[in-house]
RNA sequence: GGCCCGGUGGUCAAGCGGUUAAGACACCGCCCUUUCACGGCGGUAACACGAGUUCGAUUCUCGUCCGGGUCACCA
């Protein structure tokens, strides 16, 4: 096994939407085979004909690409070992399920859906199962059954006795009886695979080495494994991850749905957060590197990834570190790619004003976690919202309703006499207007920025403000601040 | 319910027989500062419980408890 190349598969179906946990799934997926050397595949998965959903694969594709999970072969771009679509290969199922039914591995079952509806329903026991009715069905019997057309389904002959034993990278050693094993289905009466038939052909036809994915699989890798030692087939290496857990309302914890918020790659961009940032935190769910460190981009995981790493117990997302992370990622880009990604938020805000973007950048890089909180800091450039004059006394400035008017109008009548409205004359003049004054200035630009905003809180000081505004509106607003302070 | 897996601060997570049990997020305090942030410094907070093995257990074994997963013609 050593000398064969590594392959690992992304098989999603698609649902429409692509969850965290399974974009997880991907990247570790991803991070097995880069970083020993490896090919990732993507397959997708719609033996489901009643669960399509119209557009869901480009969804996937979408996704990858953002994430800049990069596969070698897929339905997109082929491959040797294609058709990656697992309804174009729907053919290639059936004539191994017959094989195993010729060497006593499976056989036909008639039981209707009905059958099996009742026998559940009659049983007091949740984990009852199918009985096994078509088990040991005479010859005759199924020929006769198949001579009128009965539909049937194929199932796996499950051993009545012993146990299933393998190894799981991460698990170690896990046996199960087999009389838990089910005789699952492997071909529907559609004729369509079920997924678990599915996915031991495709992993075999399509060489896959490595079989990555969650942990509720743990305890169906017998079955599986069952069914590669019936075809004499090699067993991959498995690598069962941790499950990604949220928390709920009610302080408790279960696997990450839809009732978390958003669980989705799209949701979390929708929502503000970048694909980098995204794929940096989840990497670090489940995993962890030998020394300290958190900020990894892709390229750099490839290089550290390591399967020993990969921890056992399930890991709940936290939206307060990914929004940390984010946080992270707008700090380190340049004024101009910040810019650039907060444009669309820019707009929502200001529509077609014409503020200094980048001016505008400057002052909300260091302070944004999230691209959707950006307008509702930025909104009061295009509009000034209705303030109190309250808002002008601040204890700490040393700024009260009584010495506001006066420090006010100072300001309006230093700022006024500028010829030159940029930066750093709005800095000078406002800073020796505090010393001329004699206070601290904190007090001389307190309530400058307060009539020039409206609010108490704004992204950058009074001359940021005052800059971007520029002069005509910037006076205009100072004076209407005046007037409120003197009524 | 049967079976499988897990259990270090609120969260992520080092540790892999002997440590003052790291670090990060969050939280709190201080400093910096024209607000809020950013940044800097500091703080609160953890080995689920009980036996056993051992000179010595967070680390190994067993039991208990708790949590999760799984038992489909879904993937």
């Amino acid at each position: 096994m050593s000398d064969k190349v590594v392959r690992t598969r992304f098989a999603p179906s698609p649902t429409g939407f692509m969850h965290v946990g399974n974009l997880r799934t991907a990247l570790y997926e991803y991070l097995v085979a880069r970083s020993l050397g490896g090919k990732f595949i993507l397959r997708i998965e719609d033996t489901d004909q009643e669960r399509k959903v119209e557009g869901a694969v480009d969804i996937i594709y979408n996704t990858m690409k953002q994430a800049g999970l990069i596969h070698d072969e897929g339905p997109d771009i082929g491959g040797d070992f294609g058709p990656y679509v697992q309804s174009e290969r729907k053919d290639m199922y059936l004539p191994y399920a017959e094989q195993l039914i010729r060497e006593g591995h499976a056989y036909r079952c008639f039981c209707t859906k009905e059958r099996l509806d009742g026998l559940r329903a009659n049983s007091d026991d949740p984990g009852a199962g199918y009985d096994r009715h078509c088990r040991d069905l005479p010859q005759e019997e199924t020929d006769r059954l198949m001579a009128e057309g009965t539909p049937y389904v194929i199932r796996q002959k499950m051993p009545l006795e012993g146990s299933t034993t393998f190894e799981d990278a991460v698990y170690g050693t896990i046996t199960v009886d087999n009389a838990e094993l089910q005789d699952q289905i492997l071909i529907k009466a559609d004729g369509f695979p079920t997924y678990n038939f599915a996915n031991v052909i495709d992993d075999h036809t399509m060489n896959i080495t490595h079989v990555v994915r969650g942990s509720e699989y743990l305890s169906s890798t017998p079955k599986y494994n069952l069914l590669y030692e019936a075809f004499g087939w090699e067993i991959p290496t498995y690598i069962h991850l941790p499950l990604i857990m949220g928390k709920n309302d009610d302080g408790t914890i279960s696997k990450l749905s839809k009732r978390h918020g958003a669980t989705s790659f799209e949701d979390l961009v929708e929502q503000g957060f970048l694909p980098e940032a995204i794929i940096n935190y989840i990497a670090l769910l489940g995993w962890a590197p030998k020394d300290n460190r958190e900020m990894f981009t892709l390229s750099e995981l490839c290089e550290n990834f390591s399967i020993d790493g990969i921890s056992k117990s399930p890991a709940v997302f936290d939206y307060d570190k990914l929004e940390w992370f984010n946080g992270e990622y707008i700090k380190a880009m340049s004024t101009e790619q910040f810019a650039k990604v907060a444009e669309p938020y820019f707009r929502k805000a200001l529509g077609d004003k014409p503020f200094d973007h980048i001016k505008i950048a400057s002052i909300l890089q260091q302070r944004t976690t999230k691209l959707t909180d950006i307008p509702e800091k930025i909104a009061f450039f295009a509009k000034q919202p209705e303030y109190d004059k309250e808002l002008f006394v601040n204890k700490k400035s040393k700024t009260t309703l009584e010495n506001s008017p006066a420090l006010l109008e100072a300001g309006i009548n230093a700022l006024e006499a500028l010829t030159v409205w940029d930066h750093d004359s709005i800095h000078d003049c406002l800073i020796g207007l505090a010393q001329e004054l004699g206070v601290k200035n904190g007090t001389a630009m307190w309530g400058v920025r307060i009539a020039a905003s409206g609010m108490t809180v704004t992204p950058g000081g009074a001359v940021e403000i005052l800059d971007i505004l520029g002069r005509e509106e910037a006076l205009k607003r100072l004076h209407a601040g005046l007037e409120k302070l003197k009524n």
